[in-house]
DNA sequence: GGTCTTATGTTCGCTAGCGTACATACTCTG
DNA sequence: CAGAGTATGTACGCTAGCGAACATAAGACC
C-alpha cells in the first residue's frame, strides 16, 4: 500500500502531493553510525527515516558534543534544504540503525515551494523540532543526569517500535554530552529499581511509566507539541 | 526614508513586497519587561524590533527559566505564526526597551504564503534562529558561566546602538537560568580585568575585544550563521 | 578453550555552581 | 537629609558531575 511509506510525514500528505515525489523517493538503508550530513557541508538530499532514528548533534572544536534534538519515522532530517540554509553548523548520524527514504534536494525545494500544503505540512514539523531543540536547552539548564537520562530514552523509544534499544553508554553519554561513567551511574539507578535492563548495549525499558515518573517535565512539553502540531494520520 | 524602518528583515524587503504590508505596519513602543507573548497562549501579532531587544524563554513548572534565545532589529518575534503553530511553549519578554513594528496574524499568514521572497528572507532567519537555539543547548551543557555571560553580553551588544546596556544582574541571572550571584560573581570577574564596568543596572563594555576572547565558540557560530542568512542591506 | 576487545562498574579527589544568609551601598522619595 | 527599597558584594557548606585511573565481565575470534 501507498499510504503505508512508514514515515509520519509522508503519510499524512494528500494524495496528489505525494504523486509528485514518489518518483524521487528513494529507500534507503540507514545503519548506525552512518553520518548523513556534515556540519557546514551542503545537503545534497532529506531523508525520511522510517525504522531508523537520527541525532542530530553538534561536535565542539574540543572533540565534545552535544545533541541538539532527534528525529524518527514522525520527521525529516535536512531541514536546512528547505529553511534556505543549505546547511547547519550541526552533524546528523544515525543513532539507531534501520530504513527510511531519501529525496533530492532540488526536489524537496521544489516542492516545497510549488505545494502550500506540503509546504504547511513541513513548517509544522519545524516548530515542533524547534521546541525539542529549545526544551534541550532548558533541560541542559536545569535538570539532572538522572533526568535527562530517562527523557533521551523515552524520545528514543517514541521513535520505536518495541520496548528495546540497542545503544551502549559511552554512545548515549556522547549525545547528552555528558561522561560515559554519569551515564552508567544514571542506568544503574534505573536497573536497580527495575525500570530497566541493561546489558551490553541492550537496553530493555521494562516499567516506562516509571520512566515517564522519573523525568523532568521537559518529556511531556516536547510529547504534547508533537501531537499538538503533527496529526497522527492522514487525513480522510 | 521608507529604506530607514530600523528592522533588518523589513528593509531587505523587496519594495514591491514592502508595499503590501505597510499599510498594516505599526509601530509600537516596547518597554522593558513588557510580554509580547506568554507560552501556550495564541499570538495577535508578530514584532518587528528596532530599538528594543527581546528575549525568548521558558519557564518551568517551579518557576526556575532559561533563555533559548534572543531577538533584535535583525529578526522578528512570534515565528510560530507563520510556522504554522499559532503558539509556543514559551514566553517573549523584552528585555531592552525600545520601539519597533507590529503586525497582525492574519496579515504576515497571508503576505508568507503569497509571497516566495518574504516567506524565503523569513524562513532564513527562522533557521538563523534555529542554530542561536541549538549553540544556547549546547552552551549550557558545556561551557562555564563566566564564558555564556561574555556569550550573552555580545549577542545583546549585537543588537543595540552604543556599548552600554541596561539590565541587572538579577534579569541577567533569569535570562542565563543561574543564580544571581552567580553573575555577581562573573560580572566582577571582568570588572576587575577592566572589561566591563557595572554599576546598578548599567554595564559599560570597556574592552569588546577582550569580551569576544573570553567567550566560548558559541558565539562566532551564532554570528556567522546570522551573517551567512542575512544578507546585512536591502538589495539594490 | 584461551586471548583480545569492548562494555560496564568502581573509586577518589576536584571544582563549579547551588542554596542560604547576610552585609553593604546606591538611589529615590518624602 | 533620613529612611525605604533595590542592586550588588561576600561567605559557607553542599552536591552533581568532571577527569583520571583502574577493575571486572561478556562476547568475539582464533
Amino acid at each position: 500500500m501507498d499510504t503505508c511509506l512508514g514515515n509520519g510525514l509522508l503519510e499524512v500528505l494528500p494524495n496528489t502531493e505525494l504523486l509528485h515525489i514518489k518518483p524521487f523517493l528513494e529507500k534507503v538503508e540507514l545503519p548506525l553510525g552512518k553520518t548523513l550530513y556534515e556540519s557546514g557541508h551542503a545537503l545534497s538530499h532529506v531523508y525520511f527515516p522510517v525504522t531508523a532514528i537520527v541525532s542530530l548533534l553538534y561536535v565542539m572544536e574540543n572533540g565534545d558534543s552535544a545533541e541538539i534534538a532527534v528525529v524518527g519515522n514522525e520527521g525529516i532530517v535536512g531541514i536546512a534544504l528547505f529553511m534556505g540554509g543549505e546547511s547547519t553548523p550541526s552533524r546528523a548520524v544515525v543513532q539507531s540503525g534501520g530504513s527510511g527514504y531519501r529525496l533530492p534536494a532540488k526536489i524537496i525545494r521544489q516542492e516545497f515551494d510549488r505545494s502550500l500544503p506540503f509546504m504547511h505540512l513541513l513548517l509544522r514539523y519545524t516548530q515542533a523540532l524547534i521546541t525539542q531543540m529549545s526544551q534541550t536547552a532548558v533541560c541542559n539548564r536545569h535538570h539532572s543526569l538522572d533526568q535527562q537520562l530517562c527523557r533521551w530514552l523515552l524520545l528514543s523509544l517514541d521513535r520505536l517500535q518495541g520496548n528495546e534499544l540497542c545503544m551502549t553508554q559511552e554512545l548515549i553519554a556522547n549525545m547528552l554530552g555528558v561522561r560515559r561513567e554519569g551515564v552508567t551511574n544514571a542506568a544503574l539507578n534505573l536497573q536497580r529499581e527495575g525500570v530497566i535492563s541493561y546489558s551490553r548495549g541492550h537496553i530493555k525499558v521494562l516499567d516506562r511509566p516509571a520512566l515517564e515518573s522519573r523525568t523532568c517535565e521537559c518529556y511531556a512539553v516536547v510529547k504534547k507539541e508533537y501531537e499538538r502540531l503533527l496529526p497522527p494520520c492522514r487525513p480522510q
